[in-house]
DNA sequence: GTATACGGCTGTC
DNA sequence: GTCAGACAGATTCGG
DNA sequence: CCGAATCTGTCTGACGACAGCCGTATAC
């Protein structure tokens, strides 16, 4: 790849040399690409340190005096280590500053970096006092309501600190964690708190923000709805990061995300779900499966199980703190786990966790592990927080002490106007509504907006992260660019219900319908020069011409929907595209790098007919070989985000669209081993009657729908209720002359609908219509509710999911049909608790005969009694559910997407959905008909 | 020791 | 993918 | 004119069917 280039910069002026002021460090494609390599590796040393892979530490440890001595006892043996913390019985003392006596991984290093200064926090600082309320905050309405306790661990009233460290200091003679409360808590206005006098890290390992810190932050969080309390909690959170251990800013960052890395980075998965810490916990704890999974049935959360689990556990030794940085880089080396006996491993280590976990800490790291931290936070909120705590507490750009007032930092001076303001306007002094306080909050709005645009344009922390610390928001586009190589968040279209909303929303401005096809989206990057540093991580790859084809070198790498790399799965699609730059490479403006949006779909590479999303999920995932793909895709491209170093991301649907097809036009590879390229079936004719046609000749195609798409920014009027299109469509400036009727609500706001890509936004002006969302369209079935399963986390008192089923009318059972939660109401579940009550007449431990459900085994079966009318979109063959099975041969038939629509009270339970109504239904859709399938309706 | 079945995890929609 | 619930902010209504 | 009620946009989490992949336990 080239320089890189700004993204955006308008006008789309053709030869932009790199412009970026020396001044400016940037984040060129190959700094970047440096960048992630040099994240990798310190991933890597940091879980080399670890006590996984453990390698050199004895001697490192011996350089540096303040060493512990016992590390070589975790080389040996990691499953061992949890014993031993029971039975050692030496005092911990505290505060001495070699206070790890025992040593489990995660503690203790030195610091990778200088300590930052902490010896004005504990001047100022007043004794920790362990009780940090959550106060309704100064400025805000007091809504700091509580969840309701439908999370039954959560803390009811009073403040959750108190308590947890009474408890804590009760059970061990040295409450150490509570000097490591902050001082201020974390829920402190933003104009108040300043983390290097309200916090204190007198006890922070090495200077090191403990992990117990961290938690504190997700109690807090985790305790509220209100997005502001959350939103500020995080951002003090971060900005204690940054002025006190910026080191561990990124893997902060991560621990709150609930992520290893970036989406695209290869090889992060942990390998452990609730199965596997589930025997942890077992292990840990002592307790006995049934204990756990009665536990399980009432909490319906790992954490909250962990967490009551080990209250049970006396430890005669206190496990040294945790430490942010420490607990995410044990993480990542379970990640590199494989093999034989990793299994054990892996276990052996979490439980060395769970074991140093103390309290919270249990929770939320059970939580981490799982991969359900249920914060109520996650990405957005955590950009705005990072984004404001740049405001606040900038790093870069500055030099010690220097507090320039700017369009992005807000200074102490500043906060303290604020909240002189604040006070003043509490006591009634001032009319005027805190002017200064909205001025700050609009610097910081503004950060957020850029930030999150940076983010949405290149999805990684670690470049964000660093780049803010370096030089805070200034050029922040130009040096976190959209670049090839890096996945940009896709647009997503919102849902429509009906054809004819597509005018209500758009009135007459001009779209595109295209068909929305089944398969897999995709993202495809292409270089003729790969981006350097790719290589040596791993990234993309390198396609040479296939032997005896044309075709021209070329650097290629797949995103999928969500940003995970799937290159080595697609290789026939990399050698397509080879082929289409190797055919304009003669044209006046040969490709030399791009991104296309695109859908993957399988296709019979004979007739060129496309083939369901099932057939296509029969492909390998791995290191597909050339030689043997079984499933054949054709690569349906609806749009360009970049082209020979330019983004398009600022130009107009329309643009996009003109040069993609320019530029990008269908090829059909002689060799049948590659892939089909063609563009996304559309058609542009606005007519309703037209577009209704359209729509049904895609559902022939097997697509789920249309996408319909506006070519141009418009401004329109938000619907009021049926006017629309007739008058909407010529000028904006409509003024509305208080629309028709008056008795009608709203008079129709304006807004503008941008045709941008708009990255990570599930924009209005990109709509979708599905088959299935359509009233009369769709698939809808009634079936019979027979069993359920213990819902978890906010439906850990409902039963959910719902096991349903149909009617077989030859032998008079209920057989499986899907599993189902989605659609019900709150109210609805509690009625359904009502009649399903566990001790009740209507439901029973053991199956009745007339069920037929494979090998699925609810926590309850329900006597069959009634009817509910249930949606889906498509029908599966299904290797678990035995509906219908008879009469198909080896599986039975499944339902895609399934939701609650109602209960049929008209209905008793033989005149459910049958069997064979079931197989009707499967077989007229996989003879490719679309049309009304409705079961049970007289 | 190798081949197979199974359970658990992750990711697609 | 699906869905409902919740918060926050914008808009309208009622006095 | 202001506060209350209502609507809208946006975010979050709780889970669906299936498929392949991987590690482990079992059978031969």
């Amino acid at each position: 790849m080239k320089r890189s280039q700004p993204e955006e910069q308008q006008g789309a002026a053709p030869n932009k040399k790199s412009k970026q002021q020396s001044s400016v460090p940037t984040l060129t494609a190959s700094t970047k690409a440096a960048q992630e390599a040099a994240d990798a590796r310190l991933a890597r040393e940091l879980a080399e340190s670890e006590g996984l892979v453990l390698k050199e530490r004895k001697e490192r440890k011996r350089d540096s005096g303040s060493s512990k001595s016992r590390d070589m006892k975790l080389e040996k043996g990691n499953g061992k280590m949890v014993q031993q913390q029971d039975e050692q019985k030496p005092t911990p003392k505290l505060g001495s500053e070699d206070d790890s006596d025992d040593d489990l991984i995660i503690v203790d290093d030195p610091p990778p970096k200088p300590t930052p200064k902490k010896s004005l926090a504990s001047f100022f600082a007043p004794k920790p006092q362990p009780s940090p309320k959550l106060k309704p905050d100064p400025e805000q309405k007091p809504s700091t309501k509580r969840r309701p306790s439908a999370s039954p661990s959560k803390p009811s009233g009073g403040s959750f600190f108190a308590t947890s460290i009474k408890k804590e200091a009760k059970s061990t003679p040295v409450p150490s964690t509570s000097k490591l409360v902050a001082v201020k808590p974390l829920d402190t206005s933003l104009y108040e708190f300043n983390p290097s006098t309200d916090v204190d890290t007198s006890l922070w390992p090495g200077g090191r923000m403990p992990y117990s810190f961290l938690t504190e932050a997700f109690v807090i969080v985790s305790a509220t709805k209100s997005r502001l309390i959350i939103s500020r909690v995080l951002t003090n959170l971060l900005r204690t990061a940054i002025e006190l251990d910026p080191a561990s800013l990124q893997a902060i960052i991560y621990l709150t995300t609930n992520r290893l890395g970036p989406a695209h980075e290869k090889d992060l998965e942990l390998g452990i779900g609730s199965q596997v810490l589930g025997k942890a916990i077992r292990d840990v704890s002592g307790l006995t499966p049934a204990a756990v999974k009665a536990l399980s049935n009432k909490l319906g959360d790992a954490g909250d199980i962990a967490f009551e689990a080990k209250k049970t556990v006396r430890l005669l030794v206190q496990p040294t703190p945790l430490v942010c940085h420490k607990v995410f880089s044990t993480l990542l080396s379970l990640t590199r786990l494989k093999g034989s006996g990793s299994q054990d491993r892996k276990t052996a280590t979490v439980k060395q966790l769970l074991v140093a976990a103390k309290g919270e800490e249990v929770r939320f790291i059970t939580r981490t592990i799982v991969a359900n931290l249920r914060i109520g936070a996650v990405r957005l909120s955590l950009l705005t927080a990072l984004a404001r705590a740049t405001c606040l507490s900038r790093k870069g750009g500055v030099g010690e002490g220097e507090e320039p007032e700017d369009e992005w930092w807000v200074t102490k001076a500043e906060r303290a106007r604020v909240l002189k303001e604040l006070s003043a306007a509490r006591k009634g002094k001032i009319k005027v509504k805190e002017e200064e306080e909205r001025r700050v909050e609009q610097k910081m709005e503004k950060a957020e907006q850029l930030v999150r645009k940076v983010w949405a344009r290149h999805p990684q922390y670690g470049h964000l992260v660093d780049a803010l610390l370096a030089d805070a928001f200034i050029d922040l586009e130009t040096r976190v660019p959209l670049a090839v190589g890096t996945p940009l968040e896709p647009m997503l279209g919102s849902p429509t219900r009906a054809l004819t909303e597509i005018y209500t929303r758009l009135g007459q401005r001009p779209f595109v319908a295209e068909a929305k096809l089944d398969g897999q989206r995709g993202q495809i990057h292409v270089s003729t020069t790969a981006p350097e540093g790719a290589e040596e991580s791993g990234q993309g790859c390198w396609y040479d011409p296939l032997p005896g084809t044309e075709g021209k070198r070329l650097w290629v790498r797949v995103f999928s929907r969500h940003l995970l790399d799937m290159t080595d799965k697609y290789p026939d699609i990399a050698y397509t595209l080879s082929a289409l730059v190797h055919r304009e490479s003669t044209s006046a403006e040969p490709l030399t790098d791009f991104i296309l949006d695109c859908e993957i779909v399988a296709i019979d590479p004979a007739t060129g007919a496309l083939k369901t999303f099932q057939e296509l999920s029969y492909r390998s995932r791995k290191d597909v070989e050339m030689g043997d793909i079984k499933v054949r895709v054709g690569i349906y491209a609806f749009d360009l985000m970049y082209l020979n170093g330019e983004s398009l991301l600022g130009l107009p649907f329309r643009r996009r669209r003109e040069l993609l097809h320019e530029r990008f036009a269908p090829l059909k590879p002689s060799d049948v081993r590659l892939a089909r390229y063609d563009l996304v079936p559309s058609c542009t004719d606005n007519d309703p009657e037209k577009v209704k046609e359209f729509f049904e000749e895609t559902l022939k195609m097997k697509a789920e729908g249309i996408m319909v798409k506006l070519l141009d920014e418009a401004e329109v009027e938000v619907a009021s209720d049926e006017e629309e299109g007739s008058d909407s469509s010529g000028s904006p400036s409509t003024t509305s002359t208080s629309p028709s009727k008056p008795s009608m609500k709203r008079k129709g706001r304006r807004k503008v609908l941008p045709a941008t890509y708009e990255p990570d936004k599930r924009a209005d002006s990109w709509l979708k219509v599905k088959k299935d969302y359509l009233e009369d369209l769709g698939d809808s079935l009634d079936l019979i509710p027979i069993g359920a399963w213990h819902g978890n986390g906010r439906k850990a008192s409902w039963w959910s999911p719902i096991l349903l089923g149909c009617y077989d009318q030859d032998t008079g059972l209920i057989q499986a049909v899907c599993k189902c939660m989605s659609g019900f109401t709150d109210e609805k579940y509690k009625e359904i608790n009502v009649r399903y009550a566990l001790d009740g007449e209507n439901t029973t431990k053991i199956r009745p005969s007339e069920i037929e459900a494979g090998n699925l085994k609810p926590s309850v079966w329900f006597v069959p009694q009634e009817v509910w009318e249930i949606r889906g979109a498509d029908f599966t063959l299904s290797p678990v559910y035995p509906a219908a099975q008879s009469l198909l041969g080896e599986r039975g038939v499944s339902l895609r997407f399934p939701r609650f629509v109602k209960v049929r009270d008209d209905k008793g339970i033989e005149q459910a959905t049958s069997s064979e109504q079931l197989a009707g239904l499967y077989e007229r859709q996989s003879e490719g008909g679309g049309g009304k399938a409705r079961g049970g309706e007289e």
